[in-house]
DNA sequence: TTATTTATACTCAAAATGAGTATAATTGTT
DNA sequence: AACAATTATACTCATTTTGAGTATAAATAA
């Protein structure tokens, strides 16, 4: 089965590292020279080094950002051709793993050179719904969509099931990397601008990055959105004590919604996740009781994640 | 930062293509020489012949066993050394990256020589739980896994989070993939003593496969139970049209427990995902209705696929 | 004609959910 | 000290969803 390529393979590791601090979903970017986009924690993987990837990952992140990371997980192998502008003139061809890992909101290390914890909507400006339905998406993304993916056959049914239609397809919140491809292919970030797979000079949506890093972000984003839903990595995102409504809060950061803070209280209670204890924050308002996270007496649990709901749906009409 | 690794890499891939047929569920299995273990359909990834990975594993795909796909889509990419034992002697280092695929029922192409459909729960024994709890489970899995894992300090937890405790933690039917890990590493699946992890003589549980693909077969049937319960994925594995009773026996197969016949139908019907032909079946019994999926005015739908449920749980005391 | 088998319809209680209203405990302001 | 503002927490209530049946219908096989 070895037959062999002709070629030989790069395998480029890529870490997006989240956190929640201060009402902001943040993730950890290096700038290499001054101005130029920014890229995530990167290196190669070297097989005689790294006996597994995520050993490599670690030595890149590592030496690149000094953070420490909580959850770490592979989120896609991405190989096709032609997305990795930017590149080192190296002769082989690249495939990119990305990875999710997630830091603790209070960790330290903001030193290294070149790192900084940047704001992950400044680059996905159509995935923060917290204050309502962007504008953005009516004045100009589904109108710009429209026209310029008008030649493709599929392109409409792609874009309601992307970005939602009117009633019968709603705004699903995990469909992130399913919308920055097709901005991507319509030209509207610059990234496909930059590969050359668009002429436009305009300046696109939200920042870009160098290399696919802005695809692997979103992979990231849909992935944990999707995840929270059933399993407790939220609590991963959270420093040891935390008040109910500050944990609403990081939820609300991740999945891009407002939710009802009654019924999250309630929600969370009941989930048997948290355990009180018996400590309250101050702040403005009556001081809110401190719970953490329950890895009481089992150490994990696989329990169902914090199911979060985007409202009753009027009966549909027959 | 493509510093380069000092070693070549060869990345293959590799598919698991699964069927549902006549209440089995079914994988498409090759045998190279006569007698050995059987394998997935699998070759190289070769950048300049394939511009992404799923055009090579098509190609590896269409060469080795005559199937036609339907849902493609990738599970993940392992890396980590001595897994791949068997492979042709390359110098090169080699990465897995594993797909799942959907083939439909009733497909033909039957021909390709070496190539037959293979019950895949030959391979799992343990994951199959329609006819209640299997037997070895309490027999011989858990108490071996005990004994065999004692050194290990988070060992207890991690079995009891993949296999079930008692009542807090309920089996997982989507942990296919942590359940055939934790048994590589106690030396109960052949894999483990072929790879040299143990020294066991005695016959592993399951049948056994080249290299690492009963490891991307648990990775498919995990990914697949888990997103059965988000996408309508189910019915890539049904013909055109089916009864009801055919839709959850099918379901049954694939997370591997049995279904209450009219609370499924319920569901059904009401998640507006099928419409009714018209057309009955008939066999024993009352004739059924034939439904057919509804792609009909809208091309995809994001819908929420079918929630199945495994029981209400009494009330946890306090 | 009757037993058997399968499909389908309907019931009913419990639990979960969406959307409030009501009340409590603080701090900041007058 | 009184009160407004703010936040937390408790509780209510109508609907919907869910689990688990019972009842009935429409076929085949004996």
């Amino acid at each position: 089965m070895s037959d062999s390529g002709t070629t030989d393979i790069l395998i480029d590791i890529s870490t997006a590292i989240l956190r929640a601090q201060d009402g902001v979903l943040q993730f950890r970017a290096l700038q290499d020279a001054n101005d130029g986009d920014k890229r995530l924690p990167f290196g190669p993987f070297m097989p005689d080094r790294h006996r597994t990837m995520e050993i490599g990952l670690r030595q890149w992140v590592r030496e690149q950002v000094g953070v420490d990371l909580a959850h770490v997980e592979q989120l896609y192998t991405f190989a096709d051709q032609g997305r990795h502008h930017g590149a080192a003139k190296d002769e082989r061809h690249i495939v990119s793993v990305g990875y999710l890992a997630l830091a603790q909101d209070n960790m330290a290390a903001e030193d290294a050179a070149g790192a900084a914890w940047d704001d992950l909507y400044r680059y996905f400006p159509w995935e923060d719904w917290r204050d309502g339905r962007p504008e953005i998406l009516d004045a100009m993304i589904l109108p710009e969509l429209d026209k310029r993916l008008s030649g493709e056959p599929l392109a409409a049914a792609r874009v309601r099931l992307a970005f939602g239609g009117h009633d019968d397809t709603p705004w699903d919140e995990e469909f992130v990397l399913e919308r920055y491809e097709l901005l991507y292919e319509a030209g509207l970030v610059e990234e496909a601008a930059r590969d050359g797979r668009s002429k436009d000079t305009a300046r696109g949506l939200g920042d870009s990055m160098q290399l696919d890093h802005r695809r692997i972000l979103a992979t990231a984003l849909g992935r944990l959105r999707g995840k929270l839903k059933y399993r407790p990595v939220i609590f991963d995102l959270m420093p040891d004590r935390f008040t109910l409504r500050a944990l609403q809060k990081t939820t609300e950061l991740v999945i891009g919604t407002s939710l009802h803070k009654q019924n999250f209280r309630r929600l969370v209670e009941k989930s048997g996740f948290v355990e009180a204890t018996g400590e309250t924050s101050r702040a403005r308002g009556r001081p809110a009781e401190l719970f953490r996270f329950r890895h009481g007496n089992r150490a994990e649990r696989p329990l169902a994640g914090l199911r979060v709901s985007a409202g009753r749906k009027s009966r549909a009409p027959k």
